[in-house]
RNA sequence: GGCGCUAUCGUCUAGCCCGGUUUAGGACAUCGCCCUCUCAAGGCGGAGACGCGGGUUCAAAUCCCGCUAGCGCUACCA
């Protein structure tokens, strides 16, 4: 039996989660619960000035409405700086640490020579051989001092990566990394080595970004006479131009997924598919059946890039898909959010008419955007529609007729409008589209829209007259000049 | 510059480990047709890829080498 698998997520909150971010999460927590394992979320905000409280309510708030839950945490790394000092300690005391007095000048000059020469730059290890008389002569004087590991000179270290394979590295062209600033704060490196071991964690997957800096752990590990965990690294998601994902490419927030009104559901199986595919041909997949199904194993190693457009398919797939009562109590929640006020409208009708635009929206907010025309009297009218459908010679007539018609009714169900409509336009000698389309942009300002009955039913006999008038004047204004 | 990683339709990918079953499969997008009161959905069909160059082999998308391109790391960021 395997040791109990335990994962951690590890963002730092420096922005808000992106797609890519998200998708590291997501199958750190896939993975998780595959084993029955446990999740944890750790915040690595080592770095004060970047971290902000905002990013990381946002992130916190990105997993939970993915759903994506932690079993323990968050952790603060700012929080356990007593660990690191005493791992710091422990390298120091072993000589495999030392305290590097060199300025960030002198760092710099050096940089730049090598650059210069176009050679690798690899610390010269100035400060490696300081007498302990010394160290302690430039400390006594208020000198500042970095902590760099000591690494060794030769030899190579090499990891079996669960995705990658094997991936080796020689140790001479990794060069003295620091593990703690000079004001004292340990550095990612030796952070996420401490923790990862406190917590017992058993797999490490991240990003494959962090790829190149696992010798450096690896060596961290060694040192430190740690277990080493597994490794895992993720590949890449990239912009639709294959550069990293950044903001100004647009919604690879989630959150800004979340305003653009996408479905969690959708969105996580989306995810899924970056990197990670069943069997080629199956794509849709229910949490649980990608809980079951999910495979490290089967992850690619390429970067993918995020394609907006299918993720927009598959949020249509789910809008269908997903029980009609949660997508409509999703649809109030997410206009509420938006600004209306989901209270003054007959609840049944409003159920009603989303209903009617479920199937014709690809998200919630395209959704809302829809029933724009049921909720508001003030029709805003598509231009190419109305030239197409009201400013023709016919039009004027059809439309009156329809008004008539449709005012004298005294049902104002389905059956009797359509009787009502068809008879009339076989009086008019018109095909029923002929006296259809102009009764909906008079009725929608569109000339798309649910079925023409379905709008009228829904809204209702006076509002439908008033329309018709309404066109009627548009008609001859627009016919004036 | 050094080191590391990657490379199948425009995009996500299956196939690659264990060479022949592949006229390289599926999905999104795209194009056409059908359905139809419009839109959407749906159905049917089309176009569309093994980065390049060498090997190995009777046979290579699949194995080997080189090249190219992209990305990552090379921070007192993570």
């Amino acid at each position: 039996m395997p040791s109990e698998v335990r994962i951690r997520f590890a963002p730092s909150p420096t922005g808000a989660l992106h797609v890519g971010g998200a998708r590291t999460a997501l199958f750190n927590w896939l993975f998780t619960r595959k084993n029955h394992g446990k999740f944890l979320l750790r915040i690595e905000d080592t770095d004060v000035k970047r971290s902000t409280r905002a990013s990381l309510e946002q992130i916190l708030d990105s997993l939970q409405w993915l759903g994506l839950q932690w079993d323990e945490g968050p952790f603060f790394q700012s929080e356990r700086k007593a660990h690191y000092e005493e791992a710091i300690g422990q390298l120091l005391h072993t000589g495999n640490a030392y305290k590097c007095f060199c300025s960030p000048k002198r760092l710099n000059e050096l940089r730049a020579r090598a650059k210069a020469m176009s050679a690798p730059f690899i610390y010269d290890r100035m400060c490696a051989t300081l007498s302990d008389a010394e160290v302690q002569r430039r400390e006594a004087q208020g000198e500042r001092c970095t902590i760099r590991f000591h690494v060794p000179l030769s030899g190579e270290t090499i990891f079996d990566d669960v995705i990658f394979g094997p991936v080796r590295v020689e140790n001479k062209l990794i060069g003295d990394f620091v593990i703690a600033r000079s004001d004292g704060l340990a550095t990612y490196n030796l952070c996420a080595v401490v923790d990862d071991n406190l917590m017992s964690i058993s797999h490490v997957i991240r990003g494959e970004d962090h790829l190149s800096n696992t010798s450096k752990q690896i060596l961290l590990y060694h040192a430190l006479r740690y277990p080493v965990p597994k490794f895992v690294h993720l590949p890449l998601i990239l912009e639709p131009d294959k550069a990293p994902l950044s903001k100004r490419h647009g919604a690879t927030d989630v959150l800004q997924l979340r305003e653009e009104g996408f479905l969690p559901e959708a969105v996580v199986n989306f995810l899924a598919l970056l990197g990670w595919a069943y069997n080629g041909a199956t794509e849709v997949f229910s949490l649980d059946e990608l809980i079951s199904k999910f495979s490290l194993k089967a992850v690619s190693k390429a970067a993918a890039v995020f394609d907006a457009t299918k993720l927009l398919w598959m949020n249509g797939l789910y809008m269908r898909s997903l029980p009609q009562k949660v997508v409509i109590d999703r649809a109030k929640a997410f206009m509420a959010g938006a600004g209306y006020d989901i209270p003054q409208y007959d609840s049944k009708w409003l159920d009603g008419i989303i209903t009617l635009e479920i199937e014709r929206s690809k998200t919630l907010k395209e959704l809302a955007a829809h029933l724009e025309f049921f909720l508001s009297d003030q029709l805003r009218y598509d231009e190419t529609a109305v030239e197409k459908f009201l400013l023709r010679e016919e039009s004027q007539e059809i439309i009156g007729h329809v008004r008539n018609r449709l005012a004298s009714l005294e049902q104002f169900d389905i059956k009797t409008l359509e009787q009502a409509l068809r008879s009339l336009a076989e009086e008019l000698n018109l095909k029923f589209g002929q006296v259809v389309h102009p009764t909906r942009v008079a009725l929608t300002g569109s000339s798309a829209s649910p079925g023409i009955f379905d709008v009228i039913t829904n809204l209702g006999q006076s509002r439908v007259v008033a329309r018709l008038d309404s066109a009627l004047e548009l008609i001859r204004q627009r016919r004036q000049p």
